[in-house]
DNA sequence: TTGTAAGCGTTATCAT
DNA sequence: ATGATAACGCTTACAA
């Protein structure tokens, strides 16, 4: 109920004067449409203002007898929070998400385990999104997420297109991308250099006296599989061996992928040694080669990448080249803490060195 | 600038005569602290009001000429939407969250891209979060995201407290339960029945003849632990078996538990055969087996539980008692999904038989 | 200590 | 079609 006695008005400013009657019953209802009860209902029911009711509430402030009958109403009402409410007050919501392609590939359940023990650290919690690398799913989740569900974001995609640059640099919070980027992309990285990781394995089986040294990588289309093929390809000729197209085979990132490829590769060439382009794949390997009667290591030497714990599990537990994965997503966890702290902070980046941890299934047979 | 002219005041309603001069100046900042543009910030640029700024920005209503200088405004300052503020207004986030113990095991992959499916059916997207099984961390979970950060969740305890119950019963949003719970708890609820999964199994592995069947478990203070142990010992029972305690081993549901575990059984019984609490527990066995130099399945056959993928990765190809992860994860989903859009159904529970899949682990030795 | 009221950034209502 | 304004549920100056 409302009297506006004079009204003046500007484009720029709003001069007014008005004579207003308020409050004919309650300001505003207590209980909402959904009768979730909020601060209006405690404080009526305590008899004190909202005011009073969220200081208690929030455990500031308050006379011990304002403190005993908030207590007691939001208790018998069953209050709970409003956590959006708070959100949009505080411009925070204390959740930090993580997007992966795939959680089920063991590597990124540990970067997520690393990243987790940062995030909790700050009293955050983290939420994981698996995108299936469907590229639409990612930017929609960036759209979503990033426009203030979370307080920042670590994603880590395989292909990387102008459209994810453009909604990762728009996006109204934080952003660290796990993976390679361009020079000069303005956005905080954490990589690692799986070419020179490729390097490693090749150079320990040759040391070890392999020459027939086979290849099954994920697709060149992807980041991972365009670095790991070149990575390959340079090391075998730093050897100068000559490199058998026959023995290198393409799939997915996947087991059934590796297991596939590996009864490709088998059918056309007989290497002493495989290089796996992950774990999943060498371990889709293992099976064919075992499946074909091949020994491993003694017949043939097998290598996979990411160092999962899957490599650790199997019979004989599998060589693979370690590219870092729970101190990337260490450190991509601090970048992002740090910049959500200061989100002036220059666009930065961090290198993590990959090593080789040599097991029973590239040993040098005695 | 606010002069009260009259203000009379009971404790129930407000009557108050007011003349107030409002405007000096602009009525809010239209660039907020953090320099992010709003639909203030849009509007003043785009020369129109909020309200009609945000009718472009949701596409409803607008003349040709607002729309157009409208989607130019927003464009120039890069504006994009406030995503909680949003929420606010319409009580919904269009998120879904699964809470598990542990995304390493792949049973749980399995039921979340079930889950997933169905939720994306629903334009709605999934979070997962990972509670490493500390039980604080999945109530604080409850008590942070129920809170409206998410339109609903599933979680899939292994413990169950009456702590948890209460967090569940009293969340603001809908929560489904995947796994056992007490008959007459107000809860949607999907189950399987263990018990009768590792009956299935011990049937198979007597009928093929194995009669000193060991038993590798999880804790027996979960409520997966304390049902496939009842289980166990009942199949046993009813085929007349005697059930030696030396057969029997506990660790915890992971892989490195059911090496240990193996190695003790091993030390001390010679089992023609083992059942496993879950795949990684097998996995687990498998490897300890084989490098005890035992044959799968010739001296030993090896079940598993839960039929993840890992069981199909294995070489042997393990045995598996499929508890329906990825059905009991879609049915968790359907229910969820109904109850968001139904508050009011009554609590309803959904039962997925376990059914076992044979493989080579566990094939009669020919 | 307490209450009033002004936000936080949207969308929805209701006059105009 | 448009604009003023009132929610959404909360926190927090500021005043009393």
């Amino acid at each position: 109920m409302t009297f506006a006695l004079i009204a003046a008005q500007t484009p720029e400013n709003v001069y007014s004067i008005r004579v207003e009657v308020q409050g004919v019953g309650r300001k505003r209802l207590q209980e909402p449409a959904d009768g979730r009860p909020t601060v209006h209902t405690v404080a009526a029911r305590a008899g004190v203002s909202i005011a009073s009711a969220s200081r208690v509430l929030n455990g500031v402030g308050g006379s011990p007898e304002t403190v005993r009958k908030v207590r007691a109403a939001a208790a018998e009402v069953g209050y709970v929070p409003n956590a959006i409410a708070r959100s949009l007050q505080s411009q925070r919501t204390g959740l930090v998400a993580l997007a992966v392609e795939d959680i089920g590939n063991p590597v990124y359940v540990e970067m997520m385990r690393a990243i987790e023990a940062v995030v909790a650290g700050s009293g955050r919690q983290l939420l994981v999104h698996a995108t299936g690398g469907r590229i639409d799913n990612e930017t929609a989740l960036l759209r979503r997420l990033a426009h203030r569900y979370v307080d920042g974001m670590i994603i880590s995609p395989i292909r990387v297109t102008a459209d994810h640059l453009a909604a990762v640099t728009d996006s109204p919070v934080p952003v660290v991308v796990v993976g390679q980027l361009a020079e000069d992309a303005p956005v905080d990285n954490v990589r690692t250099d799986s070419r020179t990781g490729i390097a490693l394995a090749v150079d320990h089986l040759v040391a070890t006296g392999r020459r027939r040294i086979g290849f099954v990588n994920g697709p060149l289309d992807t980041v991972p599989g365009a670095a790991r093929d070149a990575g390959f390809r340079a090391a075998l000729a730093r050897h100068g061996i000559t490199l058998d197209e026959n023995l290198v085979e393409i799939g997915d990132f996947q087991y059934a992928a590796g297991r596939a490829a590996t009864e490709r590769l088998l059918a056309r060439a007989a290497p002493d040694a495989l290089v796996c382009a992950n774990d999943l794949i060498a371990v889709g390997a293992l099976h064919t080669l075992l499946a074909h009667g091949r020994r491993v290591p003694t017949d043939v030497a097998l290598v996979g990448m990411d160092d999962t714990e899957l490599a650790r599990m199997m019979f004989p537990q599998l060589s693979s080249v370690s590219l870092g994965s729970a101190e990337r997503g260490r450190r991509a966890a601090e970048l992002l803490l740090q910049r959500i702290d200061d989100p002036s902070l220059p666009p930065r980046r961090a290198q993590v060195a990959p090593n080789l941890v040599v097991r029973a299934s590239s040993e040098v047979p005695t």
